[in-house]
DNA sequence: AATGAATGAGATTTCATTCAT
DNA sequence: AATGAATGAAATCTCATTCAT
């Protein structure tokens, strides 16, 4: 009898399939990049046929979309407990920026794959996949944290906007291209100094 | 009269369609992603046929190379009027950031293009390209900028290597991932946002 | 049950294509010459598709050493029992150049294939690809016949080496070429007269 | 004015340049195989561009034609004094033996070019190249050397036909082919040995 | 007489995908 | 659930050839 999962009438084996196919995507892409990840690189990776992957993903862009949904749990699960106990704008900016750089360490290939696939992956009619996407914002909103410490005082004004992608991007992209470049780099000691950086830059 | 060029032994003409060819292989890149910016594509958008490519670039690794070496060069000829009148450390790093800006905006394919490279591109021998190749340091110097700043007590101790990297990212790759998803946004103003960012986050 | 054949983790099927499309190589090289002969010739002899002759061949050199491979193994079984019977140097070489003739005669193609291929083919780094080739000295040696008929002293001193080479080219590349020029020559006729000049050339 | 050369209403200069890509086309087939020589590695190996070959034939098959007519006129020439002196059969055998021989060794490039074109070559109906050129028996003719000598009682009786092609094929591709695999071998002493066994063999 | 530039055709090879088993 | 086999489309690159200068 089949174990049937609770969402989208998978079984149990399934599911587990799918999850190691795209975690083998994501290494695949991260490690030759996605002009180079193919459906047969990846199905190399997970020693399976290519017809595996294509059994178990309608093409290729269900898979990047399975990597993509993917790494926007992960990450979420990975999140909200290091950002619980932080309550002012300057501890949940740590929680955030050090807690991200674990993130990035711990699952980098994840990671790096979400950059490339939203760099490049296209959707059928051309338009990036990502844009196709019902992409929720991803836990924990760096714009609400900085909206609350201008409304508390806390903070100077400025632009939230800029400033919030500029902290995103220093975090996600910067580190990501940083690590690509020297694998041996301190990530903790990268993630410190942004949360020294950015804390002056924006404190009343 | 042969209308030989100085450098290389190339025609006039030959050096003409080189840079047309470099600067639609820039546009599709950036319209398309690397992954789908093939020969055929970046032939159509020249208006030539792909063995037109062929003829003025050895192979696509080539013309890769040219895109790349067209950004530098470009890059720094903006960039050198832009930095001449800067002394103080405060100024150099409002007249980098202002002067990317500019750069970013009027060179805007191009400067994704290299992005996009720099992400994709391997070599024959898979490394990635930007690795195989002599690159100068591209001028102006941040890290050289910061380390001047300390030298002159205008800023505070921080790891330069880091705070370095953080700029720069802040002014190219987070900048143009903006632009590509706001493609609207204000980019003086983001900028300027930067400017004052960074300014307070390093100043003694 | 899987059909999984003895050698190298192929199936039965594979093998089978395998050995179709390497025949199919052999008659096209061997009709329109090795330049001619393009995958996309061979694929259509076979009547499959290009992409067809790639999966089962990693590229165009992996075909023609299955070719060499194929001519060589089957010139070893097809000759075994004829050289089986012979004991003097006069009979081996009997035996030796007609049944030689009657490979010749009954696998055309491939014999045919095999001398271009030696001319022709090169390897990925410019060398001949059969000089990449582990070629074991393919039976039976005319050398080792030689000698052993000058050691009898029932031949007469010679050059074993170019006597050897002599007498291996009358019987493969002169008798392929006469062939091609003459098809309704006789080629039983042929092989006797080599006898006759031969054994009277060498003996004592 | 246009010094006119006799034939064709060719230039001196026209001439010239012909000979010498005829040369460098030779040199071209023999050191990367037929399949290998494109126009593009003769012009290169000419020192002039790809047009100037197309100038100055028809087409590739046109300059084909060049270079087996230059061969056959160059060895004419060649052995013309070799067989002048010689009556006897045997007289007549050992000096195109050995006249052939030194041929090949001097003009190595010509002769492996025209037994590569003999085998590739084909027109542009898909015949071989040299079925649909006049090519008058090449002079001196081995069949008039053999029937001559069983005509004076000097020969025992055998296949014309079948033994001035195995004399032929020993000495032209047999040679050529042992040059191949070892260019230092003695080019004399193959000669010789011919000499001695088809001596030998046809005698009466 | 020579050539740089261009080109369409075709070469080999890789791609994502389908299907019978 | 899995896969070997197959395939059309498209990728990169090379070919012989043409043409304006």
């Amino acid at each position: 009898m089949r174990t049937k999962a609770s969402g989208g009438g998978r079984t149990f084996t399934d599911l587990a399939r799918r999850a190691q196919i795209a975690q083998c995507a994501a290494e695949a892409i991260t490690e030759v990049g996605y002009a180079d990840a193919s459906m047969a690189e990846i199905a190399r990776r997970a020693g399976v046929a290519k017809s595996v992957v294509s059994y178990h993903f309608s093409d290729k862009e269900g898979l990047m979309r399975e990597v993509l949904g993917t790494a926007l749990a992960t990450y979420a699960t990975f999140m909200a407990p290091r950002m619980a106990g932080a309550t002012s704008v300057f501890d949940k900016l740590r929680a955030y920026l050090t807690g991200t750089a674990d993130y990035v360490a711990e699952h980098r290939s994840l990671h790096v794959a979400v950059i490339e696939i939203a760099l490049n992956a296209t959707s059928a009619d051309g338009r990036p996949l990502v844009a196709t996407m019902p992409l929720q914002a991803p836990e924990p909103s760096v714009e609400d944290m900085l909206r609350q410490g201008q409304r508390d005082g806390e903070l100077r004004e400025f632009d939230v906007g800029v400033v919030a992608w500029v902290v995103r991007s220093a975090i996600t992209h910067a580190l990501a291209l940083r690590q690509r470049e020297d694998p041996g780099a301190d990530v903790e000691a990268y993630a410190e100094e942004l949360v020294r950086l950015f804390d002056r830059g924006i404190r009343r």
